[in-house]
DNA sequence: CTGCATCCTTCTTGATACTG
DNA sequence: CAGTATCAAGAAGGATGCAG
């Protein structure tokens, strides 16, 4: 544990946080996530998804969409028809990653107060610490 | 379903993402789950998670430090030595998240491959396409 | 050992305008 | 309708040096 330490624990902690952060690079966007729940439900248009999300611009739209085809987590449709129509839908990998989602937002809504608390208590005590007296 | 739309589902998009967004934007940075994964065996040194980390520099590792400390996922504990002493150990809320990032991890590992082929294929079929005569 | 302050670079996102 | 292109702003992260 000195110094002749010949390195188990980093690569463990490597091991097991590589692919954790794999899926967090490939969700970690303000958007994915939204628009996988978006299209939760089945397919959805372009701008369907861009009422449904509120606050996304075209142009991230596009570009998360890119990236979530890209990684084969959604499919991308398109019509040929005089308004042109293009549809989205989640694959059976983006479904698993949805419900895998789901206790992550279940986990969220459980200690949501508990954390709003704790970073109100950690901001009382650290910013205005001058004014104790 | 056309335009007398009030906007219900939307809304529930809404409602179901902002959670999922509260938790990302909590574990969002390259670092935090590899600290609390790194911190999920036990209290553990300053010194001994940049370590472990391997890529991490000083400033990201407080900063991260700083702000799970803040969200009351990890406690901070001074010992007071001469080599000063401190040990960052996960609290109960943080090891729930830990054991749900598990079901991320198993997502991840068993589609990576399949993501793996999914992204190239886009990309063979995207970059090159100018070549294909 | 633990950690903060400063500077600098890169990535991400938003705003805006134009096209098939 | 469904994008693409370009520009600019801001946040995240890295490098380095100093301090309790």
């Amino acid at each position: 544990m000195s110094q002749g330490n010949t390195g188990v624990t980093p690569q463990v902690v490597h091991a097991q946080a590589c692919p954790v952060r794999e899926v967090l690079d490939r969700v970690a966007g303000k958007w994915s996530v939204q628009i996988i729940v978006a299209a939760a439900h089945g397919p959805i248009r372009f701008t369907e998804l861009e009422r449904s999300i509120e606050g996304i611009s075209r142009r991230m739209l596009t570009l998360t969409l890119r990236n979530l085809e890209r990684d084969g987590l959604l499919t991308r449709t398109v019509h040929p028809m005089v308004p042109p129509k293009v549809e989205y839908e989640l694959t059976s990998v983006a479904y698993e990653l949805h419900a895998t989602l789901l206790s992550l937002t279940d986990w969220a809504e459980r200690h949501r107060v508990t954390i709003a608390e704790s970073r109100a208590a950690y901001d009382a005590q650290h910013s205005p610490e001058l004014l104790d007296a």
